[in-house]
RNA sequence: GGGCGCGUAGCUCAGUGGGAGAGCGCUCGCCUCACACGCGAGAGGUCGCUGGUUCGAACCCAGCCGCGCCCACCA
């Protein structure tokens, strides 16, 4: 049986990703492997929780990238044989999941308002049976090698739970209250939403100025709104206190047009003499800024734009019901009419968007829940400052630090269904309030019904649980025990804020430390244009298209050795390299395993090459394992390509395949030794192409997947055998390119003799020359080759070529004779740069003379 | 307004004090019994600009030009 399959691999000239990814990927879901027990301490064991993408996700190409990163950091520890858990699962993901699921009904013709809140929820939960797993088995395509028994949900019963503790935790600390506040309200998604999830763009709109009376004068301010609508809601005026146009008006009312009101004149040093007339209209209720002021002042806050985006009847009989961009209009043609309208010019400024529905923000107060997050961010911020949490690169350090010193209270209700719906109770008769982590019968105090609080919680609010809810919290279970704290988190900066440091304070206050000791933060993969990747503007690059292309590996490897510290383009060209990697390492592969004579795979170096080789192999093993640990994925996957393609297969393979088809078994040994090794590095990064290599390597025992990753050897480094194999390199490459600028037949073996030194064997094969020891005239010379005279090389190309290479020489010699005659360089350069720079000048010299001769 | 980062070969990117690198593309030569998704050899760069520090600068410092991202309450 196993020589049919090698039968078949000897026809087999190229590695086809296809034939094999979904095959191994069921082979290693059928072994168990990605499923760890529950057993020992994290400090032992490895974990890492995904970031876990929205039910209504679909892979993307910061998806792949990140999941490149974290599967090779677990392979490689799984490999190293530690209990590894890599965390599954998906965020509930509440506007967005509640938006697919509204628009689904929609076009059934149906509204949630009519089916009401629990058949809606049911529907939710009925798609996400049905759909919600597409990403994760987008995941299996990518090859991650994830817990896929384990998988979760920030809506599990058991998450449900651990949300529930944390809120009545931090509502008995006096942290998480219920306030009227101005919020960002969001009429695409009909909610409130944070801070975070406003995106401010550059808005062209019209500056409205706008004549104030002063009460009893003649005189009028004058205002500049954008949002001329909003007046309706004014409650003051305010000028710079240091400002002596207003100073004598400051206590004094003018009289709010349309409305009549009369409103006090005020100072606040947030005004601005400079902008404008120097004059703010003061509207608490839909301004943030004047809700500060507002709150300074104790000034009325006024509501005229309700929830729905329409006037309310605060704003007056004549505009209530109009939508806010309806009143605008109808409120500047009312000025317009009763000449208060002084001024209207374009003017650009920015603006605040939601970045969920898309609809720009309308500033309002409204009753919510918000949770103060000092007293959690403080614990949060130390463990930063002592790289307790360590954030790569670590410019991110100081960011995260900036902000979680001016973090604010952040509100955690939403007026959505979908979600952890907020466990508050309340007793209407008797107004008690009841906070607890299950539904209380009755009001303690009256006997009477209780009415659950209808909004749900920020999604951020669970996902900042994720790292230890998933593993049982707060319960104390094993896994809890074996798994926390992870053992690091790759994710993009963009939820650096939204999510990361949300991880860290929740970690710390609940499960009693961090939840990760690394953090590191990946770039950005562009668009082939530069332009940011996004559904919307079609620029999106589809990473499960790549691997049907190019296969797994090969989008693996190429994200990997895109990725960057800075943001990159998506390079085509990189991922290509890694499709000629797996092919490359395939057809090597099939060279050893269908050529080596049958012996255990062990170092056994007979050859000063074979020193070499092992001597390479461990260097590149140290070098790439270093580079995988400290996140420098681009040149550990860059160090492995170059290993393996010029040094094992331009170099070693060629060297050795005499020895190799004469079936000698000592390269033999040398080579299965190797070829395991490098399969063992670079599975963690290239996982299909090398199980699939594995399975026909004679000391296969079981899955590559779970084998051990190589630690280097350091007792088969070999300095001087890399130095004597370097320089026999050198010298065929040399050689070649003398054959080349004569135009000497490319397959004609040409005579030469070598003086002085023997060269190595290989270097008369690989370039084709015939050292022997005829005495006659050299034509030229090439290091210690002297070129002899032959019918098939043109002697006039010899002499250019000489005469060329002469002047190359001198121009060493004066660059080198000029640096050692500068009595400067030789003073303050240290000793070893100038002896280094003598040794040249030597060799060079020697060289020119003996082309002189 | 504040902060971070980038500008290196035609393209995409490495390189952070001692002679400019990779992949792709390009030119020339090879179907050499693992691979033409291959092999061999090349061409191609005033390292954005200007000054400074240094024996020596792509790299350190200052200024300028161009580009990107993040944070921030100028109506």
């Amino acid at each position: 049986m196993a020589d049919e399959r090698l039968k078949a691999l000897k026809e087999k000239t190229r590695y086809e990703s296809a034939e094999v990814e979904r095959r191994l990927f069921a082979e290693w879901i059928d072994g168990g492997y990605f499923h760890p027990k529950a057993e020992g301490t994290a400090a032992d064991n490895f974990s890492v929780a995904i970031p876990p993408p929205n039910v209504t996700g679909v892979l993307h190409m910061g998806h792949a990238l990140n999941g490149s990163m974290q599967d090779a950091l677990v392979r490689m520890n799984r490999m190293r044989g530690r209990n590894t858990l890599w965390t599954l699962g998906t965020d509930h993901a509440g506007i967005a999941t509640q938006a697919v699921v509204e628009k689904m009904l929609g076009e059934e013709g149906i509204s949630r308002q009519e089916i009401g809140r629990e058949a809606f929820v049911e529907r939710v939960w009925a798609w996400k049976e049905e759909y919600g797993s597409q990403i994760v088995e987008q995941y299996k395509r990518l090859g991650a090698s994830l817990d896929y028994e384990g998988e979760r949900f920030t809506l599990d019963e058991g998450y449900v739970r651990a949300v529930y503790r944390v809120f009545k935790q931090l509502y008995d600390k006096g942290y998480i209250y219920r306030d009227n506040y101005m919020v960002n309200w969001d009429p695409g998604s009909h909610s409130a939403i944070s801070d975070l999830e406003v995106v401010n763009r550059e808005v062209e709109d019209t500056l409205y100025s706008i004549d104030y009376p002063v009460e009893g004068s003649d005189r009028v301010l004058t205002v500049a709104t954008v949002r001329p609508e909003t007046m309706l809601a004014d409650t003051a005026v305010a000028v710079n206190p240091g400002d002596e146009r207003y100073a004598d008006l400051i206590g004094q009312h003018c009289i709010l047009p349309l409305v009549g009101r009369r409103l006090p004149i005020i100072a606040d040093e947030h005004v601005d003499p400079e902008f404008g007339t120097g004059a703010l209209k003061i509207t608490p209720g839909h301004d943030p800024n004047d809700f500060e002021i507002g709150r300074r002042h104790g000034l009325e806050e006024i509501g005229v734009i309700g929830p729905d985006g329409r006037m309310n009847e605060e704003a007056g009989k004549r505009f209530t019901g109009l939508a806010a961009a309806e009143a605008q209009e109808a409120v500047v043609s009312a000025l317009r009419g009763e000449g208060s309208l002084r001024a209207e010019e374009p003017y650009v400024h920015s603006v605040p968007f939601s970045e969920r529905s898309g609809a720009r923000i309308e500033p309002l107060i409204s009753l919510q829940w918000f949770c103060r997050m000092d007293e959690l961010a403080k614990p949060a911020i130390e463990v930063v400052e002592r790289d307790e949490v360590r954030i790569t690169p670590p410019q991110w350090k100081r960011v995260y630090l900036d902000w979680m010193r001016e973090i604010r209270p952040w509100c955690v209700s939403r007026q959505l269904w979908w979600g952890h719906r907020i466990p508050v109770w309340y007793c209407d008769p008797c107004e008690e309030t009841y906070v607890a982590e299950e539904a209380p019968e009755r009001c303690g105090a009256c006997g009477g019904e209780l009415r659950q609080e209808e909004d749900v919680l920020d999604t951020w609010f669970s996902s900042a649980l994720w790292p230890f809810a998933t593993l049982g919290w707060p319960e104390g279970t094993p896994e809890l025990r074996a798994f926390y704290p992870t053992s690091f988190l790759t994710t993009a900066r963009e939820i650096l804020f939204l999510w990361v440091a949300r991880m860290v304070m929740t970690g710390i206050e609940f499960a009693g430390d961090v939840p990760f000791r690394d953090v590191y933060v990946h770039s950005v993969i562009q668009a082939r244009d530069g332009r940011r990747m996004s559904k919307s503007l079609g620029t999106g690059i589809d990473p499960l298209e790549e691997i049907d292309e190019h296969g797994a590996d090969a989008l693996r490897f190429g994200l990997l050795a895109m990725s960057s510290t800075q943001d990159v383009r998506f390079s085509d060209a990189k991922v290509q390299q890694g499709a000629d990697l797996a092919n490359k390492l395939w057809n090597a592969s099939r060279l050893i395993l269908l050529n080596v004579a049958e012996v255990d795979a062990a170092p056994r170096p007979v050859g000063i090459e074979d020193r070499w080789l092992l001597s390479r192999l461990e260097a590149t093993i140290a070098s790439v394992t270093a580079k995988l640990e400290e996140y420098d994925f681009a040149h550990a996957a860059q160090e492995a390509y170059a290993f393996l393609w010029s040094e094992l297969c331009d170099w070693y393979l060629e060297i050795v395949k005499p020895r190799l088809y004469e079936g000698e078994a000592e390269v033999s040994a040398t080579l299965l030794w190797a070829l395991e090794r490098l399969l063992a590095l670079l599975h963690p990064i290239m996982p299909f192409v090398t199980e699939e290599i594995w399975s026909y390597h004679p000391s296969r025992q079981g899955h590559l997947a779970v084998h051990a990753f190589p630690e280097p050897d350091e007792s088969l480094r070999d300095a001087g055998a890399e130095a004597e194999v370097r320089a026999g390199i050198e010298l065929t490459g040399r050689l070649r390119a003398w054959r080349d600028l004569v135009e000497a037949p490319a397959a004609t073996v040409l005579p030469a003799r070598a003086e002085g030194i023997e060269p190595q064997e290989f270097v008369g094969r690989l370039a084709r020359f015939e050292f022997g020891d005829d005495g006659g005239d050299p034509v030229a010379a090439v290091g210690p080759v002297k070129i002899l005279a032959s019918a098939e090389i043109d002697a006039e190309a010899v002499a250019a070529r000489l005469e060329a290479r002469r002047k190359e020489l001198r121009s060493e010699v004066d660059r080198a004779e000029g640096k050692l005659g500068n009595e400067k360089f030789v003073d303050r350069a240290p000793a070893g740069v100038v002896a280094e720079e003598r040794e040249k000048l030597e060799r060079y010299r020697a060289e020119l003379e003996e082309l002189s001769e």
